[in-house]
DNA sequence: TAATAAATCAAACGTTCATTTGTAATGACC
DNA sequence: GGTCATTACAAATGAACGTTTGATTTATTA
């Protein structure tokens, strides 16, 4: 069939990058994990590279989807329309943990491919990667920006950036045997939710440092 | 010269291995950017895994050691002898920035390849390089725990694992082009720190949140 | 200077890579 | 039943991979 062979391919490519990395990751093992013909990548689709691209596809639009669908409804959910830090936080980080049914092999196995992509592969490669991300960027930048207007743009894009490479963290190491600095064990993923939305939410709304180093770049 | 040819080899491998990553980086590329033949890898580090291994020995036990030092120093130049957390966490994050001088390339493209390293390569590569940082956990743990007694120990192995991803995910971000999320242009390391320094310290310092699901974890 | 060790080199090792090719099977529609 | 597009398959493509070899050059020591 071809919607087995192409979603047998998806999942296995989606396992073997995680665990290896893409460029460590041959077609060849991809196809006699799926079972299935080694030609059969190249013909669904095309190359390796578009594989990848594939398999982001599946994924990240169902997350990004909801961060943006729980983000619009937040006014509705709140008594004076004006949601706070937390609630954007969480409407951002929550749906990385939910949507992709984190309980499941299969979902976080691509979450620790979301974490892995975050470091890897060449510039292309990366570009195409966080093109996916460019709707979300858009809502969330100005919903940032709102609940912290004493925050200049340009702070609000670096501790975003922390945001993002905690969960990246986090989504590689709790897919790790071997993860230093203690083991951590995640047996539930809506504790280290919780866990993050709160270093998360504290480190977003840290007060902005006196010198004026920063305040001057 | 053999120390010449070994240091050339070193120079090369960390510019590609940051760029290109560990398993997209042949040795061949490496040789014919350090301009020597292609058996004086093999010859002088034994394997490609070795050379990585040896690139990170080069510049990992130097930051580390600022790390401890500064640590272990901060009690001497507090008042009271009892540093707060923020100090804490700028002798764990500054020497980073530091140390390594970042200002120069080459320096700057190895901050470039820890990053990448944090989500990279198989299970024993990063057993070994985790092991590099042992001396920081084994000091660092204890250091964080006495300024935030309140938290658990998992709690707070949660969060300075948060702050090595947003560290990881910044060093990679400020070596990249596009790195999404609007373009952040790094034209002053130290400005970046105090970022980070601050995020990071609020997000550390974040109160628990109630819910029993946290607490029972 | 002769002998020994270290370093470099071109060439080749066997293997694996992503991709392509030509052919055989499959199922839908006329 | 025959036509045709789609899918699956085995086999082979040339290129690139990490590594090894053995000869040659360079440096060190006696």
């Amino acid at each position: 069939m071809d919607l087995e062979t192409k979603a047998r391919i998806l999942d296995s490519a989606e396992q073997l990058f995680a665990e290896y990395g893409f460029s460590a990751t041959s077609i060849r093992q991809i196809t006699n994990e799926a079972d299935v013909n080694i030609a059969a990548v190249n013909y669904h689709f095309g190359s390796k590279e578009e594989l990848l691209h594939a398999v982001f596809k599946r994924r990240v639009g169902p997350i990004n989807t909801e961060r943006v669908k729980t983000l619009l409804a937040l006014p509705e959910e709140t008594k004076d329309g004006e949601p706070d830090l937390e609630q954007v936080m969480r409407a951002f980080l929550e749906p990385c943990f939910h949507s992709t049914e984190w309980h499941r092999p299969q979902g976080a196995k691509f979450l620790q491919l979301v974490g892995r992509m975050h470091s890897e592969t060449n510039e292309q490669l990366r570009g195409a990667f966080f093109q996916l991300f460019d709707e979300v960027a858009q809502h969330f930048g100005p919903a940032f920006k709102h609940v912290l207007p004493h925050l200049s743009t340009e702070e609000i894009i670096w501790r975003v950036h922390f945001v993002i490479g905690s969960l990246a963290h986090i989504l590689v190491c709790t897919q790790m045997k071997n993860a230093g600095m203690g083991n951590v064990k995640i047996e539930r993923s809506d504790a280290l939710l919780e866990v993050l939305v709160q270093f998360c939410t504290a480190g977003m709304a840290a007060a902005v440092p006196t010198q004026t180093a920063v305040q001057s770049v």
